[in-house]
DNA sequence: CCCTTGCGTAAGCACGTGCTTACAAAGCTA
DNA sequence: TAGCTTTGTAAGCACGTGCTTACGCAAGGG
């Protein structure tokens, strides 16, 4: 049958490609692609790095897996309306700890990884772009959720990584209360224009 | 006098340092830090690397004199009312080419690269956000303007580095129209609040 | 004319990276 | 027990990085 394992469970492949992929996981959201290691990932997983290479082939195809698990767990989990304020409390609270939230902060902190990482990035922002997209009922809305995202994407950005006070160590009550409010009335659509036309 | 310097100008320490400079600071507006190799900052101002640290003694010296001049370009061509829009355009036009809109772009893409880096680029972003505040009147104009300021860092990253569509693309003068508009509220003191207070 | 001074260069060092390989050992089948 | 497959490991390779060192060579004064 299932070769009954015990449960001890040493030499358990499935399992060992399950921490390999939950420790890349938390590394990329905490560190970005480039400086989230393979040495790095296999010692958080308890494992040796060659056996990352053996069941994911690379590092690159390690990246796109958790990617695409992470996309949809916090688009899944969330209704649309409460997308906007979901995610950016996400970013604002902890620091991509907790699986909700990592999408995101692994998309913010490997966001200069070049060429090919970019496109498996570009695939999480569409996703969260189509679902804010749907909030707004402009014709340009799919651009408005573009820019409520880069949005959220700054904010993250300068919190984190920059660390610029007195941003950083804001309250998330005030800032949510700030944005949102802005955000709401970009979405529900805003005089387009303000020069120019 | 002063060594009467003929003009064919080869062994010319002065104009050497001067050319490792504008050269790293194409480099760094256009990659970013870490991208930027030393060997490629020498490549293109025709000299060994040897002498970027004869001259500079580290990268990341070299980074600080590059990010002090810089910082201080556009701020001190620009009137503050028009800095937002000015920065914007910087960001949305050019990526980063002209030494006007070089500072934003440096910040853009060193954004991530930790520890040291991170205090020169919270120097940049620190002069930038002190002028934002300054149009602003609420009581928490500085969290506002580092708010805004957030939003630019936000939509380079989308246009430049991730690529989104259609922001990528998008009309850099309907960009403007919609983020301005809706900074302008922020800024002159939209309501603190939403569902709290 | 030598010889000190300072600019410029090629070569290399030490280290961190992604990835590979040769091998040990566990577990199953016979 | 013998043999085969699967799982794990240690060692190392190739390469790119920031940085250093030993040297060539122009220039100018004694």
């Amino acid at each position: 049958m299932g070769t009954t394992v015990s449960e001890g469970q040493r030499r358990d492949a499935r399992n060992t490609r399950r921490r390999l992929l939950e420790a890349a996981a938390a590394l990329f959201a905490e560190r970005g692609y480039e400086r989230a290691t393979v040495r790095d990932i296999a010692d958080r997983a308890g494992v040796n790095q060659a056996l990352l290479f053996r069941y994911f082939g690379s590092k690159r195809a390690l990246f796109g897996e958790v990617i695409a698990h992470n996309g949809e767990e916090q688009l899944r989990t969330t209704p649309p309306h409460e997308l906007l304020e979901a995610a950016l409390r996400g970013l604002l609270g902890h620091g991509g700890r907790e699986p909700d939230s990592r999408a995101l902060a692994t998309l913010l902190r490997s966001v200069d990884s070049g060429d090919e990482i970019g496109t498996a990035v570009r695939a999480i922002s569409d996703d969260y772009a189509r679902v804010l997209a749907s909030l707004s009922s402009a014709d340009n809305h799919e651009l408005r959720a573009d820019l409520a995202l880069s949005w959220l994407l700054g904010i993250g950005m300068m919190r984190v990584l920059v660390g610029k006070e007195p941003l950083a160590d804001a309250d998330p009550d005030e800032v949510c209360a700030l944005v949102t409010s802005a955000l709401g009335a970009l979405l529900d659509g805003l005089p387009a224009a303000d020069g120019r036309r």
